[in-house]
DNA sequence: TCTATGTATCTAAATGTTTCGATTTGTTGA
DNA sequence: TCAACAAATCGAAACATTTAGATACATAGA
């Protein structure tokens, strides 16, 4: 576990950082103890449905996000494991 | 200096490193001992000279690079300050 | 001054992303 | 079984990014 990123994966990392919605997502992920319903970020945001359905999968597929179902609900939480990957990808930049 | 990145910066860093040409470029001009020219990046990569131009310009609309004049030359140094502050920004993420 | 060279900009085509509404899928509880 | 609900997927429009070739700009050296 905890192994280096290859370049494909800090570019998936990379692009699902690159828009200012999934940053939020992943704040107000962060902020509820880590836990968070998807109907939950729909009411948090002025976005569609379908278009916070978007954003969360591609948060999941950079495996930022952990998915969790629980019946008819989905659950998320952080995957600090890959942030951890990612700053220590983007260390050797600043010495 | 040093202050915390707002989520446009975030957004721009972020949008900057989802290019693997990017990635390979900023590691190329760390590898030079920090300084490079714009004709040698040309050189390592299969791309036209104009499409480096506009990745680099990305880079440093970005801060992450630091373009300097010299003559008619142009010299890119990786700015060390910037990657701190996002990697900054990122912490939390990670606890 | 003129030419060659290094870098940046412009244009346009191809490709990728974002967004919503509509639909589908899967699950709970009546 | 069926209605209600949560989440995911589909389809399409709007918008942004990537790329190369052509061109412009700026400087060094003849």
């Amino acid at each position: 576990m905890n192994k280096p990123l290859d370049i494909r994966q800090v570019e998936k990392i990379s692009k699902a950082l690159g828009d200012p919605w999934r940053i939020r997502i992943i704040e107000a992920v962060l902020k509820e103890q880590g836990w968070m319903q998807c109907n939950c970020i729909v009411g948090m945001f002025d976005l569609a449905q379908s278009t916070i359905s978007h954003h969360v999968k591609q948060l999941i597929d950079a495996e930022l996000l952990i998915a969790e179902k629980e019946g008819r609900h989905a659950r998320y939480r952080v995957n600090e494991e890959a942030f951890n990957s990612y700053i220590r990808f983007l260390a050797p930049f600043c010495q």
